[in-house]
DNA sequence: GACTGTGTGTGACATTTATCACATAATAGA
DNA sequence: TCTATTATGTGATAAATGTCACACACAGTC
């Protein structure tokens, strides 16, 4: 647990940017950044809900139980609030989130976080605003991923971790093929034949855990046909 | 279009609720109620999201194109705002909502919407506290939805109806096969042949629209293991 | 270096589901 | 009532994907 230094911090939020230099001091008095290795929990489902949770830095997955496993919901990439609606919306967490590389959260206290909003309209307008952006990228994944076929799936996740995540068309994989089939909801082999398949057509190359994007075009026709 | 009385509106939202009587007043000055008669679409994806819409009785399907057609993301039922986030979010609907029953829809404007939450932190608050909600509920289906098999798929949707919208085990169906299965990203047929063997086995009876649940326990069982 | 656990590759097969083709039924207009 | 349109039921088949079984690779530990 570190000191935080949230008025000088240059990692705000855009909602924390609209703070008061005297909100930011309350924010100082009630906040702690924890510092999270690769694989750690940083929230668990099923455990009460008591701080707001702020990824300074780092990569984390949202995931949850579903009826035949882990559930992969989506991938966070700071800086951005985690889980805020688990958070608010019900005092016991509905999912978990874990880091996927070495990742700086800061803990806001729930009733800091709860009075900026009270408050400073333009604080609680941004978290509206965040909330509903959220909402709409979820949708849209939701809809394609329920209609495509694997290799879409797949494509579509690989495209969004090069575009979304690391912008580059080479990047360390964050997940394992495990986590992959629980990202798009198929079995472990079929990610691992999927992957054998794009390497074979020389779609993408893989090395050890490092992943490049040789012919985008040809992913983004699979992604988009299903 | 008729004359709003939003003071004395028996059906207002948790959030309006918590308006003072000149926020109502100003709130009746910038609302209009259009009454949708089942089918009518309310606001469609791609067109310009000018207005808040408050569905003050009805129901209402979200839904949006995807990879191979439409896909209906959930069943909305009054009373309760409609795509706050597809308002917020961007300047364009990202989604459409189209009734499935005679509804009664309000619609606010954007500008004095977001005036309150400005202004009345209480308000702010209890909107945010919905999208929320709304989200808890909404990553819970996906999770269900994209790990279950089919006859799954299909139970929890109508227990979810049964439950949750109609608080009855028996209900007219809101939805056709072709929607049900732009539901539940299925073929119509497999919907067609599934509600035929849940029919045979006992389970439900369908009668012209109106659908029966006979077994909830077996529905429950077949929701739960996928 | 041997040992152990975790991750990965791949074949054979079973199951689930989509697709196509068509019959039949229900509904809304004229 | 007749007709046009839309909705539904069902068989045959093909395609996609899961499951099981097992081999191998790799990393960390002793």
């Amino acid at each position: 647990m570190a000191n935080p230094e949230c008025r000088l911090c240059g990692l705000k939020s855009p909602a924390a940017e609209l703070l008061s230099s005297s909100e930011l001091e309350t924010l100082e008095l009630n906040c702690a950044q924890i510092n999270f290795k690769k694989g750690d929990v940083i929230f668990r489902e099923g455990t009460l809900a008591t701080n707001i949770a702020y990824l300074k830095s780092g990569l984390v997955k949202v995931h949850m139980k579903g009826p035949t496993g882990d559930k992969i919901l989506r991938l966070m990439k700071a800086p951005t609030y985690l889980g805020l609606p688990t958070t608010f919306g019900d005092k016991v967490n509905h999912y978990s989130a874990t880091a996927l590389i070495d990742s700086h959260i800061c803990f806001i206290s729930l009733d800091t976080f709860r009075d900026f909003i009270f408050k400073n309209g333009s604080f609680a307008y941004e978290i509206i605003l965040d909330l509903c952006r959220n909402e709409l990228t979820d949708y849209q994944k939701y809809a394609n991923m329920s209609q495509k076929q694997l290799p879409g799936r797949l494509a579509e996740i690989l495209l969004c971790m090069s575009h979304e995540v690391y912008k580059s068309n080479r990047f360390e994989l964050p997940l394992n093929n495990n986590e992959l089939s629980d990202f798009i909801s198929t079995s472990r082999e079929s990610v691992s034949r999927l992957l054998s398949d794009f390497a074979k057509e020389g779609i993408i190359s893989i090395n050890k855990k490092e992943l490049t994007i040789l012919k985008e075009d040809m992913l983004e026709k699979i992604s988009l046909k299903g």
